[in-house]
RNA sequence: UCCUCGGUAGCUCAAUGGUAGAGCAUCCGGCUGUUAACCGGAGGGCUGCAGGUUCGAGUCCUGCCCGGGGAGCCA
């Protein structure tokens, strides 16, 4: 008998026999028929469980099938049939159930047939995958991963695999996480008193990277399309439902490239991405939709569906300030654009994704290029109701001899930047990038508020269980 | 890190300073081609931790820990 997924079992014909193997989520009893009782069994290969259907007359039935519950692994030999109830389709007419994994003490099994809040199943997370709302996530992130791959591939990218662990602290995008085989009690210290680093493992100092950008740079200048997909690290004090101390970020880097090609490479690249899901995720999709965040699915649509808007900076501070609206922080020319500031251009103002473009210079990183006005750089964000900011990327400083005059304004050691500067000396080119936080994307579409629930094992400050 | 709200049964939450409760879950029984099932019963508590005020603290005060929401930092 052949052993089927339940997304298949569900789409098999009435009359095929097979197996079915998967844990259950509920068991119902009844007397009718000389007793029988229905168990769902979900195998995670779609959102739907299967309804297996128990006769009295099934060996082990008394001892075995009515002591299942919630969470036991079982195993089902059994015909499909065309369902007598309301709730499905199709029944799998059982002819052996074999249990594979009890529930030892079902009181203790924390995921019970019934509501729980995200903050219980956080403390849970090595089960709440069995929950419809995280194996749904956990299935849209899959999709969503592999759909990056197939977007740039199709388009011509390479998949560059950047280091998780970086050799320098000229990364300059925050607080970082060192890494260090030291002894931390009694480190080598030199004759100034403090930490010898050439002591260390790699002979200097070492942290997780914050970004894969810079050296994503070194092959787009010899690949022309790369990007990185890797987890990153940020050490920073944030709780906020937006913020992870370890994500995934997707950044592309393309050569020959300005800020407006950029933000069109953003923009078709978000659409793709969001139709994708529409196309093969809608089981779950249905399920955020009906019990996440109503309406998404046609916010999704939407989306795909509308150019994204552009403004320009200057413009985007205008029509804050005329908006009349009475903000925490008044907008201001010089000032970056605050989270209650991006909402409203995004939820309120243009109800669309809008990308905000060339923004002061004073308020960027130094590696983005710096426009004629003297006053701003190539820089865009692309901001999302709900989310906000879900992407931030520039075109990048091509002159040497700007580029240095910016890191000497910024008071960055130039030393540190040899090969990032040697990129420019041998051969520069303009070119342009972003970063995309893939757990925002990932809340953007599923409506899931925090996101410590769309990441399997969330790392937040004062939260490394699991 | 700042502001703010919270922490009571496995879960979600009640409880004027005066005997700690309900729903769900679990277990037992009943009923039903069931499906957020329904009806009846049972078990289940160091009220986050440490102090303090009081005849008496879940409730008031102080400190700490943890969580939610908002902000900053950002993706």
């Amino acid at each position: 008998m052949a052993w089927l997924k339940v997304s298949e079992a569900l789409s098999a014909g009435v009359g095929t026999e097979m197996t079915v193997k998967g844990w259950v989520r509920t068991r119902r009893d009844s007397k009718a028929d000389g007793g029988l009782s229905f168990i769902a069994v979900n195998d995670g290969s779609c959102f739907d469980s299967i309804q297996v259907v128990a006769r009295a007359s099934l060996p082990g039935y008394a001892d075995q099938i009515v002591r299942l519950t919630s969470g036991c692994s079982i195993e089902v030999d059994g015909t499909l049939v065309t369902s007598q109830g309301k709730g499905q389709a199709v029944d799998l007419v059982a002819s052996t159930i074999r249990v594979v994994g009890w529930v030892d003490d079902p009181d203790t099994y924390p995921i019970a047939q019934k509501k729980h809040s995200f903050e219980f199943l956080r403390e849970q997370a090595h089960l709440r995958p069995r929950t419809n709302t995280f194996g749904a996530v956990a299935r849209l992130r899959h999709c969503l991963s592999v759909a990056v791959h197939r977007f740039f591939d199709e388009k011509g990218f390479y998949y560059v695999h950047t280091p998780i662990i970086t050799g320098s602290d000229c990364e300059g995008a925050g607080q970082m996480f060192r890494v260090s085989t030291l002894d931390l009690m009694k480190p080598p210290t030199g004759p100034d008193g403090r930490v010898d680093f050439s002591q260390d493992f790699f002979g200097r100092e070492t942290n997780l990277t914050v970004s894969g950008q810079l050296n994503v740079e070194t092959y787009c200048t010899a690949l022309s399309r790369v990007y990185t997909f890797g987890p990153t690290f940020r050490a920073e004090n944030s709780n906020t439902p937006r913020h992870l101390a370890e994500f995934w970020m997707i950044e592309p880097e393309v050569a020959f490239c300005d800020l407006a090609g950029d933000a069109d490479l953003a923009e078709e690249f978000l659409k793709a991405l969001l139709d994708t899901v529409l196309s093969r995720r809608m089981d779950d999709m249905k399920f955020f939709d009906e019990r996440i965040e109503k309406g998404v699915i046609d916010r999704l649509r939407h989306v795909i569906e509308k150019p994204f808007r552009r403004v320009e900076y200057t413009e985007a501070i205008e029509i804050l300030k005329r908006s009349g609206r009475a903000f925490e922080f008044a907008p201001e020319w010089g000032s970056d654009i605050q989270t209650e500031h991006e909402r409203y251009l995004a939820e309120e103002h243009f109800k669309q994704p809008v990308v905000v473009m060339n923004y002061p210079r004073e308020i960027k990183a130094f590696y983005m290029r710096s426009n004629d006005d003297g006053k701003t750089v190539a820089a865009m964000d692309v901001l999302v109701p709900r989310i906000g900011e879900i992407i931030g990327g520039s075109q990048r400083e091509e002159r040497l001899d700007v580029l240095d005059r910016r890191m000497e304004e910024l008071g960055l050691n130039k030393e540190d930047y040899w090969w990032y500067r040697d990129l420019r000396r041998y051969g520069t080119v303009p070119h342009a990038g972003f970063g995309l936080g893939f757990e925002r994307l990932v809340q953007f579409c599923s409506g899931v508020a925090n996101i410590r629930d769309v990441i399997p094992f969330p790392r937040a400050p004062k939260q490394a269980a699991f």
